[in-house]
DNA sequence: AATGTACTTGACCGACGGTCGAAAAGTGTG
DNA sequence: CACACTTTTCGACCGTCGGTCAAGTACATT
């Protein structure tokens, strides 16, 4: 087994690198040298870029995945709870990796690419959680609806895409009721209180 | 002004590779050679091989666009079926140009790219015909919700990234599902009669 | 014929992702 | 320590790519 500690040294590089800067703009070459080794060390531990990148998107995620998939198992903290921590854990990891201060030309590929990655994997393995949120929530009287993994994904795509303004950019105001709209459409179509959602209001703000 | 024929002719010659190849696997050379026309002349026209592809995104949905945007304004057709009629619209232009049959060894980035590329043009192009359809709908008393702009910016997220079976990949039978739970949640949610929107349904068919 | 303009071209450039063989560092054995 | 052997490091090198550009062609206009 290889030293996984040289695994952590790369990654750290190219995260510090894509602060400021974009996937395609950053070379090889120059992860190495943020690394403090040779090219060709790198690919004696990833097979390719893109495989250095996917290994720090699953690296920056798997924190917050895994402390949502605990919450699904808490039967004992009330689901609409459960439910607020779940997004408040998503758009903390989302914001601070993903977001990129300056960007100045940004081929736009890159960050496109970047942010699907992080989608992609966001909702896939937070429906099966969500899904027992939810299904815990109707058991429980407080959810009414007849296809709670459906509602499971259409909230998380609907969330993950708004709380990710760059891939349809919108205006805070805007994003804002969007998500008001979500709520509204949630209460009344599950037939929950009006207002127990509210806290998906709290989660846009930047 | 110059001969726009050209332009025609290099986004044929790119469509053409991009049926069975990704975009990163063609190179420029190629995109010219198949256009009968040495690559130069190809940045005499587009400054880069980004803005060709846009070109050819901008051209393969500006048909499809526009039949749409001619459909909000048709206010002497039903809203539910206007609706309708832009879902079948999107549905077969999507299918049509993004699916590519034989993807080899298909990096990913270029096909999430394409995708995203295609999804971010739909929604934001289609937000305000559906608005204003759903408006309509509003008005006429056959649905009965208080966030138009909202609610169509949510179904055209969750419609557009779940017709893209190549975003989040998953059965058709769970597709089916997740349209069927957007229904419920639809005509509960505004109060339409239940069944009105299962024409919905019929689009996932591959 | 001469001048100007719109268009074409492929050799060329710098940079990139990835390879490779050799060297260096580490490890176990006697 | 010497030795064999494996693991790790490395940067010169390779092929390819997107993009540039000076030179050229085609063709009006005068």
């Amino acid at each position: 087994m290889p030293d996984s500690k040289k695994y952590d040294i790369i990654l750290d590089a190219l995260q510090q690198l894509l602060e400021d800067r974009t996937i395609q703009s950053i070379s090889v070459s120059e992860i190495a040298q943020k690394a403090g080794m040779g090219k060709g060390s790198l690919y004696y531990y990833f097979p390719s870029k893109e495989a250095i990148l996917d290994a720090l998107i699953e690296r920056s995620y798997e924190k917050t995945l895994q402390t949502a998939k605990n919450l699904a198992s808490q039967t004992d903290i009330a689901p609409f709870t459960r439910m607020a921590m779940l997004f408040q854990a998503c758009q903390n990891s989302s914001t601070a990796f993903l977001m990129q201060p300056e960007t100045p030309i940004s081929s736009a590929q890159d960050i496109a690419f970047l942010h699907q990655k992080y989608l992609t994997r966001l909702v896939s393995e937070l429906k099966p959680d969500l899904t027992e949120i939810i299904k815990q929530g109707i058991e429980n009287g407080e959810i009414h609806f007849d296809h709670p993994a459906a509602l499971a994904e259409i909230v998380l795509i609907v969330i993950a895409v708004k709380l990710d303004n760059s891939l349809f950019p919108t205006s805070p105001e805007e994003t804002a009721e969007t998500l008001k709209g979500l709520i509204a459409l949630l209460e009344k179509g599950t037939d929950i209180a009006p207002g127990t959602l509210n806290y998906l209001t709290f989660t846009t703000g930047k």
